[in-house]
DNA sequence: TTGTACGCGTTATCAA
DNA sequence: TTGATAACGCGTACAA
């Protein structure tokens, strides 16, 4: 139904030639090239995983047998006999279709380099049985690693169980215990301080602020970021424009209702999570503000729905293709025993039109 | 950073108990099972696999050691020694993220029941490596299946491919060959016509419509609806207001400017694909007229994209994740030679909004 | 630098 | 209805 080529007459036909010709002969396999080159299977096997100790002249004869039968290893027999299978898992249960495109699109753009594939299985974070889930994934098969993205990054049930069986995985923007595991993560303090300076820059002086739950680490990244950027300006923190929420669309509403009901509110609300964002948002409607005119809000699009869902925030977002292939490459190349943290460059993304949340 | 729960204090201390405890434990195997269960590992691999021939009361005792040792079958086993891999892949390339990730849950929700995993790896449309990257992944492993979306369902070395393999594959909405193999589709004329009758509906009597290429069958099947809804209400079909483009923007666009331009231009056009229905917007917003004030535009959403980048359509959408799950559901316990077609219900999306469209 | 022999954990074959 | 045994195709340890 798509651009381009003019479809074939009979394709039908050069079907069954094709399977005359050249279909029930079987797949090549390391025997057959070891046969025909004239070495030992392990000689061909050195070759394929690119070990020591083999002469460059057997090696170039061992690839040209492999290129004429156009030989491909198995990859059931490599996982039974290694201890590898080649294939990495997404654990990805994200509300937004583009998140969990741009994840997947990532991690194969750096999984493809290393000839290894992607299980993506969409998961559903509410279900008892995701520990479970994720338990048989891993049992059933040796995976290479696997990528979890929020809020599975912060499960304790999920996490010790690959700890115990000794998994690899990699988080991005984990929350909770950052030593645990490689990660990927923006640098809260800067992104926030940024959005902060665009919202002063935008005029605003005095700027409501809905911090994330005490318990995670980027909530007093966030809000430190905030705080730095009022202080480069020379306005001094307002301690009743603070507020602390619980990064859900409730206590959004809730804080920014408290915000908004000051004898002196603020013009402008910073929001630690999409969520609590649109919380905000949905109480300036409800109050009968208009948004940006009235009262600008502004937030962390932690799950990169925001941009998509309300258009009317202003919102820091995370480059999700690119912490993907981060952890990928993490997963990949990255020592194992390691707990490195990757930054990545926040985008700072700018809405200008007013319209209520779809949501 | 998401809802509910509280972290936890001291999970790395969590996570060391559990190592201490169960980790080192290697997996059970179905030697273990047999050994407990006093069988012969045959019978074992009889019971996981429903053969016949198990009496009920050893089946009893196997599934209770099974699930007593908590044991999970190693799949690159099952796959070296059997024929299957428990593995289907999605051969998917399309501009739509949400389209996508429908296509991934509706495929997901099916091969749950079966224990079946999906391997998703976006592929590039344009590439000329296409055929031999998917030959690359089936000669690889032997998957249960593939699942074609357009506009790889219509790539005749793609799918001499797949066949000269032996390739169980099952295509959504296919264009061509629609015998080759089991696809999944919708009723082209009965969803034309619906969208003509609210077209209709709304007051419209002159009605532009483009067809799309004639060498795909669906375009045939578009336009007859159209007509069948026409002669319903009793309308003539009117010559001057029928066109053909090739499914692209640039022929919406085109046939649009030619309708829009005749001494006597239809109040509303009907493109048959999403492109050209794209291309017929911005050439009614090129020549200052108001969408749907001034004239109305429809059309066939094949990719699932123009609900999200042109809200300003009238569209017949096609449920992708319930034609995933159906495409799924023919590869899974589907007749393997049969081209059985499934025909899913369309949806027919009105949309009030004028806009212009974002792309 | 190369080769031999064994084992990985299942399914398949055939006999019991 | 069951069980013994041979593949399946590759990595690994060790020998040459």
């Amino acid at each position: 139904m798509r651009r381009g080529w003019t479809p074939p007459a009979k394709l039908c036909n050069q079907l069954t030639q094709h399977k005359n010709n050249g279909a029930n002969r079987l797949r090549a396999t390391i025997k057959d090239v070891s046969r025909e080159a004239g070495v030992s299977i392990k000689t061909v096997s050195r070759v394929l995983n690119n070990e020591r100790y083999v002469g460059a002249a057997t090696r170039e004869k061992v690839l040209a047998v492999v290129e004429r039968l156009n030989f491909r290893p198995s990859m059931a027999a490599r996982t039974l006999a290694g201890s590898r299978s080649y294939q990495v898992a997404l654990i990805c249960d994200n509300p937004s279709p583009y998140y969990v495109y741009e994840m997947q699109v990532g991690i194969r753009e750096r999984c493809e380099r290393d000839g290894v594939r992607m299980l993506a299985q969409p998961y559903d974070r509410e279900s008892p049985q995701l520990e479970r889930d994720i338990g048989a994934l891993i049992d059933t098969m040796p995976l290479d690693g696997l990528i979890l993205t929020p809020p599975v990054t912060d499960y304790p049930a999920v996490l010790a169980r690959l700890a115990e069986r000794g998994m690899r995985f990699v988080r991005v923007s984990p929350s909770t215990e950052p030593m645990l595991s490689p990660s990927v993560h923006i640098d809260n303090h800067a992104a926030a301080a940024e959005m902060a300076r665009h919202l002063i820059g935008l005029g605003h002086r005095r700027i409501g602020f809905i911090a994330g739950h005490p318990s995670y680490a980027a909530s007093g990244q966030r809000l430190a970021g905030f705080a730095a950027a009022l202080a480069e300006a020379g306005i001094a923190v307002d301690a009743a424009l603070l507020r602390t929420g619980t990064y859900d669309f409730q206590s959004g509403a809730a804080e920014a209702d408290a915000l908004l009901s000051l004898a002196e509110p603020p013009t402008a609300i910073f929001a630690s999570s999409d969520d609590m964002a649109a919380g905000a948002l949905a109480t300036a409607h409800r109050r009968g503000l208009r948004v940006p005119d009235d009262v600008s809000i502004a937030g962390f699009d932690d799950t990169a729905l925001a941009s998509v869902v309300w258009p009317a925030l202003t919102t820091i977002r995370q480059p999700v293709r690119e912490m993907a292939s981060n952890a990928a490459d993490l997963l990949l190349s990255g020592d194992p025993a390691s707990s490195e943290r990757r930054t990545i460059a926040h985008m700072l993304v700018v809405r200008q039109s007013t319209a209520a949340p779809r949501g």
